[in-house]
DNA sequence: GAATTAATTGAACGTTCGTTTTATTATTGC
DNA sequence: GCAATAATAAAACGAACGTTCAATTAATTC
């Protein structure tokens, strides 16, 4: 046999991508074999060298896609405020809305950087590192206008993010707790690790607090 | 050749398991091939089956270590004091001093679990668990007495050990700060986070500080 | 110093891997 | 409906994999 009746290049291709992220996921990259992949697919391993011309084309296609997924994502939600608390609350919750909405790309990207060539390597951290900039660029703001309380801006920033995108090991979309509840809490942990004087959304207590929270 | 001269199990042993742990860690278990890890000893892939039986039991030897290690390392540091806050500081600075301490081997145990049988999974993932619920616990006290304000002990425990095992991710020893200030700064993120009304070694500032950090 | 045991080599086994090549069939454009 | 093109199957490639086995030599025991 060769062409089979109903093929389409389109949808076969984004078979294999949305197939590759849930088996790279679950088994890892090293472990997957393009015969299991094309077999989840459907079609045979040949086929896949139709549209990725090597097995690490196909990941480094799938984390560029998601790291740029999540770039334009916060660029949408950045707010256009000065105000850093206003700032830091739309980053946490765009992080964790894109990151549970997308656990098994995220786990690709996180877990699998070791199996990218040097050069793609760097494209892909270059990516991360623009990302996580804008998070520090927001605590240094913040701390230089006095609402944050930060000790060191890349290690708080670093620690944040941590903290965040470990959601993804743990979360699981109908269990105990729902998205909106995980993200509000989320978001109080981060403003109280920041020493934020005031919540976001909540109405300012007139200024006495601020230096309790100070360590 | 058979038997070379100076040739000794336990070394030999020794020398496979740092071996794996640096080879594992940098290239992930799939990726390194038994072949690469003899090379690495100086000695033949055949030798390795002197020791573990399979590449899967090696990998499971060296993390079940690891997690033994740490829960011994808890019991030994564990205060005997009821009060949370000296309790939860010592968890922070076990945590963070095991981990930088063995970087490689808690990248192994984290993310090489998929590697294990069902059945080994289960018993490390055992391990873990008694591990992160002496911090539910400490967290839990701390809110009861009043000391902590934590919305959801569970939640707050994961995002806390995610936070705190990150620091693997980008430490080096030897670059911009030491283990002792990394160590004060995650201190200081945790006791803000958990709302501790004073930080762990500094005087009691009298009560009135409690509210303002209450979101 | 002979017998036993410990430690290792070297070669081989069957399997699976990523990838390439060639042939074949379905679809599309005229 | 015929030519061109798109999409796949089927088979094969050499290389590498985890693992086993028999042979061999060093160290130890008596």
């Amino acid at each position: 046999m060769a062409r089979t009746t109903g093929s389409d290049g389109e949808k076969t291709e984004a078979a294999v991508r949305e197939a590759a992220v849930n088996l790279i996921a679950r088994l890892g990259y090293e472990a997957m074999s393009m015969r299991q992949l094309a077999a989840e697919v459907g079609v045979q391993a040949a086929a896949l060298y139709r549209y990725f011309p090597t097995k690490q084309d196909l990941l480094f296609t799938l984390m560029r896609e998601h790291m740029e997924g999540l770039l334009q994502a916060w660029g949408v939600a950045r707010p256009a405020t000065a105000d850093p608390e206003s700032r830091l609350a739309a980053y946490v919750e765009n992080h964790i809305a894109f990151h549970i909405g997308r656990r098994h790309a995220t786990h690709v990207s996180n877990m699998e950087l070791r199996s990218l060539s040097h050069e793609r390597l760097t494209q892909i951290l270059k990516m991360r590192t623009a990302y996580e900039k804008e998070l520090r660029t927001i605590l240094r703001d913040g701390a230089e206008a006095g609402v944050f309380q930060v000790d060191d801006t890349g290690l708080t920033a670093m620690a944040l993010i941590q903290m965040m995108t470990g959601v993804i090991v743990w979360f699981r979309p109908g269990e105990r707790l729902s998205i909106a509840e995980v993200t509000t809490t989320y978001l109080s942990m981060t403003m109280r690790l920041v020493g934020a004087t005031i919540s976001h959304g909540t109405a300012r207590p007139s200024g006495r607090a601020r230096d309790a929270v100070v360590l």
